[in-house]
Formats: structure tokens, sequence, C-alpha cells
DNA sequence: TTTATATTTCTATAATATTGGAACTATGGA
DNA sequence: TCCATAGTTCCAATATTATAGAAATATAAA
């Protein structure tokens, strides 16, 4: 991912009610929500409500699947992840940047295809070294 | 952290002279980088690139400090942790969300004070149930 | 004390984003 | 067909943000 598309990603999410959207369809899952639900969860107004799903549907963090009359909103999973990746490429040349980072030693597991994605997620903005071929600039 | 804070900090970061200023810093670790050194590597005039360090100082992604002429910035490590986390928390209901991640199980490891932060990062944006107490909402 | 350097503040301008009412389109049900 | 509902697009007012020159401040070196 290049700097200007995790900007464009971190601008989208870089507002109140669009963070917001975007939080309540991470937590509800790939099955998503449909667009009136989440308008009457956040009361919002339709037209700003349109505006917000569009941009982040724009920008690729959710996407949106017509059912009959309705949208069903979901979050982009793959998107997020590459944008978090994005954020803590790198950091601190590699180097444990944190006192108490001693222990980056489970970064192999990283994508394994064996057991997929791993579950920490938020750990440590820190500590991913480049020499593990994870995503270095796609 | 609340949905207003996060967004303040995404927002900052949604700029792409902001985020190439961040992830410099981010990739300088802890000792920092004077504010000379960043505006010529990133080419921009000096009011704009104080204008735009402040904008980050102020919502806390970096910090400044000052050794006789210079100024030394650095990220606030723990600021872009917490981003994170409030990001990726209980995604999918802690419901394994992606197809691959059956194994989430390396949650009890977070923020062990025996090995502080775990090197894990970007690596599932997804699966961080709530039940494991790892700041809910702080 | 003068000068140079690092950085900020002031300022005006330009560009961009947000908002929601009104009107429009699409779909399904009566 | 007619109506109700879900959602979008249009539009204009408003608000916010970014930009960089000029001037100001602070520090150190000559």
């Amino acid at each position: 991912m290049e700097t200007l598309n995790a900007a464009e990603l971190l601008a989208a999410l870089g507002h109140e009610s669009r963070l917001s959207i975007f939080r309540l369809l991470v937590e509800a899952g790939p099955d998503g929500v449909f667009a009136s639900a989440i308008g009457e969860q956040l009361g919002l107004p339709a037209p700003t409500l349109s505006f917000h799903l569009a941009h982040l549907s724009r920008v690729g963090l959710i996407r949106g699947q017509k059912e009959s009359r309705f949208i069903r909103y979901s979050a982009e999973f793959a998107t997020m992840d590459e944008l978090i990746a994005f954020l803590t490429h790198n950091c601190c040349q590699g180097q444990a940047c944190l006192p108490k980072a001693a222990a980056c030693d489970t970064i192999a597991k990283r994508r394994n295809p064996a057991n997929g994605v791993s579950a920490d997620s938020a750990a440590a903005a820190c500590c991913k070294p480049d020499e593990q071929a994870d995503q270095p600039e796609q």
C-alpha cells in the first residue's frame, strides 16, 4: 500500500460518523448490516448516510451488496488489515522500540497458511521487521 | 478510547504529508528525528511542516522535545497502539470473521507483563474477543 | 553585539468537505 | 396500476482545512 492510498483510508475513517459506521460494520462481522439499520442506529439523515457510505465504499473500506430494495453493507476486513500493516510496517527499523518489547519472536506465524491469520492485532503497533517479507510494499 | 478521539487521530493521519511525517518517525524509532531533517526529507516548507507537526502533536501521535535550537520529534507509540486497538476491538462480535482465522488462541499473551508487547501487529485486523478485558473502553 | 539558523506565528487565500432538504430512481406489494 | 419504502443524486449553504510568504521569536556561534 502506498502512502497516498493509506492516507485516503485514514481520512475516510477520520470522521466521527464514518468511523461509527465502520466500527458498527466491523462488530457486525461478515454478514453486514442493511443501510437503513445503520442510519437508524446512528441517527443519520438518509442523504448524509448515503454520502458517508459512498465515501467508505469508494476507498474500499466497506462494500455494499444489493438485496431487493435493500443494500447490505459489510466491512472489508482485508483493507483494514492492509492499512494496519502499513501503519506498523518496519517500525523502529525492525528493532524493539518499546522497552518491554523484547519478545518479538512470534512474527513467523503471521499469515502462516497453516493457522491462517493469527489473533493478535493491536498488540504492538511496533516491532514488525522487514526481513519477514510480510508485504513490505505489496 | 472514544470514537470522537479515534476519529481525530485518524483524521490527523489522513493527510499525505502528516502520514509521511508519522511513518518517518515510526521507522526512526524512539530516538526521533529533528524537525529540520523531517522537512528536508519530505521537502516541506517550514511553515507547512510546523503546521502539520503541531497537528500531530495536538492529538498526541507525536511528541516534540526541544534541544537547544532544534526540536526532536518522535512517534508516540502508545497512542498508535491504542488507536489500532480501537479499530480492531470486538471485531465480528469476537467470532472468527475471516474463514481462515480459526486459530484465535494467542490472545492471552497480549500485553502479558512477562513478555511485554507481542510482535504480531497487523496480522489480523479482526478476531479480538471482548472477554480478554484488553482495553474494551479503557 | 551581530549574524545565522531553527522554528513558530500571523495572515490571506484557496481548496475541500459536510450537511440535509427536495427531487429522483428502483423495487416490491396491494 | 398505484403506493410505500429504500436508497441515491442534486444542490446550495456552510464549515473546515491546507498552503506558504512575511514577520516574529529563540538560541547559538562568530
